[in-house]
DNA sequence: GATTGACTTGTACTGTGTCTAATGTAGGAT
DNA sequence: ATCCTACATTAGACACAGTACAAGTCAATC
């Protein structure tokens, strides 16, 4: 545990989840100024493997980093202004593919992704 | 419609589904050499503002494009092999999300991408 | 004090997608 | 038929996210 990690740890752990890379990397540049970004993207890489942090691809410009990764959740993004809030809908996915639309693969998650306006967005 | 737009449908509405838009720029210039990658953009995103063709961000390296954008169906990812199969469950997620889920969004559509492994990736 | 090994850094590089300026082209107006 | 205008296309430069890698740093151990 370095100094490095440890400030990419607490920029997770803050209010902010669904940060870029990139934005985790100026968060964390403001508490340690010689961080560099190739340290971000390998800390990240190690807390994804290490399961304590999820990566979501809501938006294909960057990848998004969760924090909020022992509570299986989805998420909800608004088309317009990409804000996203975790949702945790009723009903198993899972069971909702049969044996005959499984094609012999071995299925073993499901992401959904639930896409509208927020209220903001909806209004304008 | 011109020459250009023209090769662009038939590469779609070919045998392969799935495809990036960089294959489809390859595909094209075979059948037209002297199209541009930015007309292939340019169609595509006509193509998907129309309706006539999805976009889809199951890898996140680059988007594809998937000319069944009038049937709707999900998506089966293999993790190891990035190969794509379309899947129609049963179900509806949608329904899924209670209003107290909803944050106030218009929640508009949902996107479901199972994740496993292959028939072929499994048994290596 | 020297060695080791993990961590970090800076930088160059790749892949994907977008933008722009210049050119080409089609169709209507004259 | 020629010109005009609007739009499509092109090539290439650019932007952005992410990766690779060689070299530097630092702490722990011998």
């Amino acid at each position: 545990m370095t100094a490095q990690r440890r400030v990419v740890a607490e920029v997770l752990d803050g209010e902010h989840v669904h940060l870029t890379a990139d934005e985790v990397h100026a968060r964390a540049v403001a508490k340690l100024p010689e961080i560099s970004r190739a340290t971000v993207y390998n800390t990240l890489g190690e807390l994804v493997s290490l399961g304590e942090v999820l990566e979501v691809a809501t938006d294909k410009r960057a990848k998004r980093y969760d924090p909020n990764a022992h509570r299986p959740h989805h998420h909800l993004v608004c088309a317009r202004c990409g804000s996203i809030r975790d949702v945790h809908p009723t009903g198993n996915p899972l069971a909702d593919l049969p044996d005959s639309e499984r094609f012999g693969f071995t299925v073993s998650d499901v992401e959904v992704t639930y896409r509208g306006l927020c209220p903001n967005c909806a209004s304008a």
